[in-house]
DNA sequence: CAACCGTGGTG
DNA sequence: TCACCAAGGTT
């Protein structure tokens, strides 16, 4: 299957032929990864699981989403199992994941596909542009995979393969347009589907950030940059900005010797909705040798744990002095706090700043 | 448009 | 070690 572009020159053509969208099928065909969420060939794909997957997938690594594609399938096998769930339910499920909201969103875009579509996804990208956590990339990727729709999905990867591909020179995130555009005019009208999943695999496998193996490449010809030599240079990007630092006290507080008191964060912005250990708010001035603030929900004689506890958010870095403390065993919880057993701490659903927390506590 | 929003892996 | 990165979306 030929394409036609758009009146490339003589002497251009002959340095990079245009690139044919069925030398990458053919690749795809030989190529593939196996994954939980993608139909075998010839099999219809689920939507259900081509949408929780993109969710999962996006900024997250497939090696990642693995056990937590797994784990919330079986807690979780229909949108309207999900649906029908408490959202504090699904965040214990995504615990450890990051970003919360596609989990919050998750959850909301599972209740309208129920209630307002009866249970099915719409097979457009504008009808899946609507739901909640589903954006240009998502809709363009479940309308292709779950629908053979010849949508261009777009994602760091496409990105990656056609800035390379057509050495394109202008920096992201300013060129994303261009992109898409460029990306969009090798969509095959036959075969979308598998086409974008192809596009893909070969970002995530060949076209990679580092050391790309142009020689297993089935566009090493048409690829400008290759002929460049300048592959690995590709996409131009800003530089980005240094994360400033961040303080602040967590308090350890045990109940009876068993249990640790928790309390649940704001339902939006950082760590929105998920379980934390009652702390300080998290400031650039905050000293960490400095007696503890009187933000302690119980009276209690806490003392300093030796050494810091760290944790990178994306646009911060944190560090927290722990506090511990001990109360009696009848000691109620303050308003908006529990008492979470410390032997189910793991299935509590912290986020990975409060599990370090607790490793720190001895919890 | 730029800031905000997590986490684990990697060279 | 640490800067960069991974199937982005929302405000």
């Amino acid at each position: 299957m030929m394409f036609r572009y758009p009146l490339p020159s003589a002497s251009r053509r002959e340095k990079s032929p245009p690139p044919d969208p069925a030398d990458l099928l053919a690749w795809y065909d030989l190529n593939r990864r196996r994954l939980p969420w993608r139909a075998e060939p010839g099999q219809a794909p689920d939507p259900y699981l081509v949408w929780v997957s993109e969710i999962m997938l996006q900024q997250t690594t497939v090696k990642a989403v693995g056990p937590y594609f797994a784990s919330f399938l079986a807690a979780f096998p229909t949108v309207e199992a999900l649906a029908a769930a408490p959202v504090e339910e699904v965040l214990r499920r995504w615990a450890g994941l990051g970003y919360y909201a596609r989990a919050r969103n998750l959850h909301a875009c599972a209740r309208a596909v129920t209630e307002r579509c009866g249970g099915r996804f719409p097979d457009t990208e504008p009808g899946l542009r609507e739901l909640p956590g589903i954006g240009p990339y998502t809709a363009a990727a479940i309308a292709a995979i779950a629908f053979d729709r010849p949508a261009a999905a777009v994602d760091g990867n496409v990105e990656r393969v056609v800035t390379r591909l057509f050495a394109l020179e202008a920096p992201l995130p300013a060129a994303k347009p261009a992109i898409r555009a460029l990306a969009a005019g090798l969509v095959p009208s036959v075969r979308p589907g598998d086409f974008a999943q192809a596009l893909m695999d070969l970002g995530a496998t060949v076209c990679t950030p580092r050391a790309p193996a142009c020689a297993l490449c089935p566009w090493l010809a048409p690829c400008a940059a290759r002929a460049d030599g300048t592959q690995e240079t590709f996409p131009r990007k800003a530089a980005k900005a240094v994360r400033p630092l961040r303080r602040g006290a967590a308090f350890w507080l045990v109940r009876g010797g068993a249990e640790v008191l928790l309390r649940r964060r704001p339902a939006k912005g950082l760590l929105g909705g998920m379980a934390e250990v009652p702390g300080t708010a998290w400031q650039a001035g905050f000293d960490l040798d400095a007696p503890p603030p009187a933000t302690v929900p119980l009276e209690v004689r806490l003392r300093r744990l030796p050494g810091v506890v760290r944790h990178g958010f994306t646009h911060f870095e944190l560090e927290l002095a722990v506090y511990a403390g001990e109360v009696a065993a009848d000691t109620p919880a303050p308003a908006g706090a529990w008492w979470q057993a410390l032997g189910g701490l793991g299935q509590a659903g912290l986020p990975t700043v409060m599990r370090k927390i607790a490793a720190h506590a001895g919890g």
